[in-house]
DNA sequence: TTGGTCATACGAAAATAGTCGTATATTCGT
DNA sequence: ACGAATATACGACTATTTTCGTATGACCAA
């Protein structure tokens, strides 16, 4: 029972995690091409990543063909809160208010009015 | 200059930090015991990591006394900033509102009405 | 003053993460 | 059919992070 309490994928897992959240399935030469926008690594360091997460059940992927095909096996928004509470932890002290401020004042993340307005929601049905 | 630009302490050092953000001044006896609360390392761990975070820089010490004083180094305010940062980008795709959202939907943490209020407060500057 | 306690220095070992080389097999173009 | 290109398996090597053990010296209490 790997179960999904171990989430912790590394730094560059969740590169690939990144991904293939976008893409749904993906090949390792694709995940790599779409690495090498920001990155500058060897495919065979990407193909080993990718092998790893497989191992530790963080993808799954379809090997019945040649070229294998990629797919995330952790649901993303699982993930994201999982290391989420984690950072609140360790950096702001268990509080979730003091992320939301830095971030929100984040200059070079800058929320666009829509995106203000979601949040603006979000926080109402919280204040009930 | 490998100053503040290269903030990137691990999760211990972190750990680490938090306490030292809160004292102000304390021993390696004082961070040991206060990490001992939630966490179970040994004394010598706890040394050498600062030992190490002294050499990178990310703490000062004054070691004029056989008992060593540390304090933080770094900004905590800038560290969390840079941080936040780079989880913005590796977990969230570069959307701070994503991170914000479900960081205000943690239920293991949840904001308390004032800390909405304060939210509330840099979300209206944030509006206009 | 002497034995026990506490602090640091030095260094090593284990655990984790990231990098890629070489071998081998499959597929494709000509 | 055959060589080039492409894909994976396996394994090795480096770097970083985390963990302490042992040695040594300072301090304190009786």
């Amino acid at each position: 029972m790997a179960s999904p309490k171990m989430i912790k994928p590394t730094e560059s897992e969740l590169e690939i995690l990144q991904i293939l959240w976008t893409k749904g399935l993906a090949t390792v030469r694709e995940v790599h091409e779409e690495l090498g926008q920001t990155k500058d690594v060897g495919y065979m360091t990407t193909l080993k990543l990718m092998q790893i997460m497989n191992e530790k059940g963080i993808v799954k992927r379809d090997d019945s063909m040649r070229t294998h095909i990629y797919q995330a096996a952790v649901n993303k928004e699982k993930t994201q809160k999982h290391l989420l509470s984690k950072i609140i932890d360790n950096l702001f002290g268990g509080s979730p208010t003091q992320l939301v401020i830095q971030a929100l004042g984040d200059e070079s993340h800058k929320a666009s009015r829509e995106e203000l307005e979601k949040i603006q929601t979000l926080l109402d049905s919280l204040k009930k």
